[in-house]
DNA sequence: ATATTATGACTGACCAGTCAGTCATATTGA
DNA sequence: TCAATATGACTGACTGGTCAGTCATAATAT
């Protein structure tokens, strides 16, 4: 819900700079942020909203002033960062442009928006807690996963119809395209103090190998038993 | 409580040694598959071990006889769920065959063995807990993602050698090969409800079109800014 | 008999959520 | 203009409940 900019009275002044909804509003920013951190380090249940209200400078029933409990504020949480690249997700695809140029433009969303920022940790909170918080999963389905392989569908197809690409397989797994982003979302979190890996040299050659393989004519499947 | 049946009669123990250890590890399994269970469906922290106890028909106290602390059932767990499997990660390398069929060996252990079982579940756990629980992504790294990451480099260096593929920026990010792995596992938790996804038919897909660019020569890097 | 293993009631720490009270700011009225 | 009054955002001590881990006691095996 995004329930800012309230009433505003009648003779709204745009003149006041520090009404008090702006402050109130200012909080309940301070309190996101401070959940953020939290969850990101502790995960949703052994998260303290003492220690949420102590790091947004606040006491803690001011965090039930602005949400109703414990859950909501992780929702809206994630609501909050997602939300900003949900419009970004759709664009891609009315871009008349070549196959590697629309792809590679949604990658690059990708890489920016979210692996190179605090988002992926969002990422990683979904991927740890969504099977338990069927809102949230549902959420990032259809604001994110879902509008993105549409997408992509969208644009593969629009290639395959063009004859850009040969082999169709790809309209029904676009997952295949965004496959490297995910691991290397979880690798981060995991893995990076015993290996590093280059995120975006990763995707950089993933594309590329898919893109040569997609012009290919389609081969026989090989039966299997 | 459930139906105790502790009070082996003194009828039943004249046919097998059933010796304390016997009984001992028994009960230890038990508790570890329960374990397994809670975990799974809530996580480390809001996990109770009294629930544990239950499902494994013992009491909380029992436990306590075969692990330090809750921690310590969670690390050992993850032990004994993949265990099994480690040595056959290793196995694929040595045998002398064609890259496809040495790859497709070990995409088929991690479909078979991985995403056809409840091992699932655990790379799930890992994926999510791992980041809280250093030992058990340690664990991890070092008896499973390191070592599988190994084998795969050396076939794909040979295969390289060989003349078999002719792009070996593969050899730098075998992660390519088992990322739609890890994103089925991924999507099985978060989106089936809203979207099947066929994993072993995507990862069929996915070797058929990485085998096909593989086999043609790498092309320039396009510089980047 | 006695050592080993199992039990489950119990403890103490912990924490989500509440609510009576405070106080800075807004509104009203003269 | 400036008390007097109203508002509601904010506070933090408190409550009720939960749960990891303990341990005195009981059951069982040898």
């Amino acid at each position: 819900m995004l329930p800012r900019a309230h009433k505003r009275t009648a003779a709204s002044r745009e003149s006041r700079p520090n009404p008090r909804a702006e402050r109130s509003a200012a909080r309940r920013d301070a309190i996101i942020e401070a959940a953020f951190e939290e969850f990101s380090a502790r995960g949703f249940a052994a998260t303290r909203l003492d220690d949420v209200a102590q790091r947004a400078g606040v006491a803690k029933g001011t965090i039930y002033l602005h949400f109703q409990d414990k859950e909501e504020l992780f929702q809206e949480l994630v609501r909050s960062a997602l939300g900003p690249i949900i419009a970004q997700v759709e664009l891609a695809q009315f871009a008349d442009a070549p196959l590697r140029v629309s792809i590679n433009q949604l990658a690059g969303l990708f890489v920016r928006e979210v692996l190179g920022t605090r988002r992926k940790d969002i990422i990683r909170l979904v991927i740890s807690e969504g099977p338990r918080f069927p809102k949230v999963a549902e959420f990032y389905y259809s604001n994110i996963v879902g509008r993105a392989l549409a997408a992509m569908r969208h644009i593969l197809q629009r290639a395959v119809d063009r004859g850009e690409i040969k082999n169709r397989i790809i309209v029904r797994f676009p997952q295949l395209i965004v496959a490297p982003g995910i691991l290397a979302v979880i690798w981060s979190g995991l893995f990076d103090r015993f290996e590093e890996l280059d995120a975006e040299a990763m995707m950089q050659a993933h594309l590329s190998l898919l893109f040569d393989a997609l012009e290919l004519p389609a081969k026989k499947t090989k039966a299997r038993a």
